[in-house]
DNA sequence: CATATATGTAGACATGCATCGACATAACGG
DNA sequence: CCGTTATGTCGATGCATGTCTACATATATG
């Protein structure tokens, strides 16, 4: 109904134009478009997925975990050479992110890439 | 060779200690991984991909894109409710990273998302 | 129990970056 | 031409976050 007339040719402002509405009057429409986007349920997860592998060591964490399978924090530690610290702050971001699993194994953790670890746009 | 000792079970350190291979000799071979994964050509557009939709109104505007195909610049300006400078910001780091196309149309810059719009581990 | 190794947590510090206002450029219309 | 609209660019600013050191916790080993 609303969509029609945008859609037909995809020409937004110049048909708003042709039309005779004005600019100012189609704002709130378009403002519509935004929080829907926002409040859509794979929206939040999407953008967590997307802060998580947006970093270099954590994207470099993910393509380590893709190669060579389960990695403990010491493995990826030594291959970032980056403090522990900092190794278990982006395993708890990308954890979060559910774009990787954890699990205990005596003294090591042992990461691995969740299935569908990869990211579309919501 | 290197690789059939850690695949072997994925079980790295004990593994080395099993061997009797200590833990500081192992690092540089670690190190390798690292850099290997940092230099492979899909890394670094990976990481701009992922940069990219890692802020919100970003990856609001990829999405808005997808679902109503070419937008122009005031109509994502009023989707998002921000200044037009920060659209422009935006849209030059979308396009930088690949991920949407932009064409000029009289005053209008209309912006499409690129086919292949999604990001995977590289 | 004492020690060493592996990891988690807290706080401090520095860098990155999202945002805006102000100005410049481009294109259409009078 | 001159004004309006749409967009690009620049510099400043404030917040987010990646990184570290230092300390705490967990597990295995002597």
């Amino acid at each position: 109904m609303m969509q029609r007339a945008r859609r037909a040719g995809a020409l937004g402002p110049r048909l708003e134009r042709l039309t005779g509405t004005d600019g100012a009057a189609c704002l709130p429409k378009y403002a519509g478009w935004g929080r829907a986007i926002a409040r859509e349920p794979a929206f939040a997860p999407a953008l967590a997925r997307a802060k998580a592998l947006a970093d270099g060591h954590r994207l470099a964490i993910a393509a380590l975990l893709r190669r060579h399978g389960e990695l403990c924090g010491c493995e990826l530690q030594a291959a970032l050479g980056v403090s522990h610290a900092t190794v278990s702050h982006h395993m708890s971001v990308l954890g979060k992110a559910g774009l990787v699993s954890a699990r205990r194994q005596g003294k090591w953790m042992y990461y691995a890439l969740r299935p569908g670890a990869f990211l579309e746009i919501p």
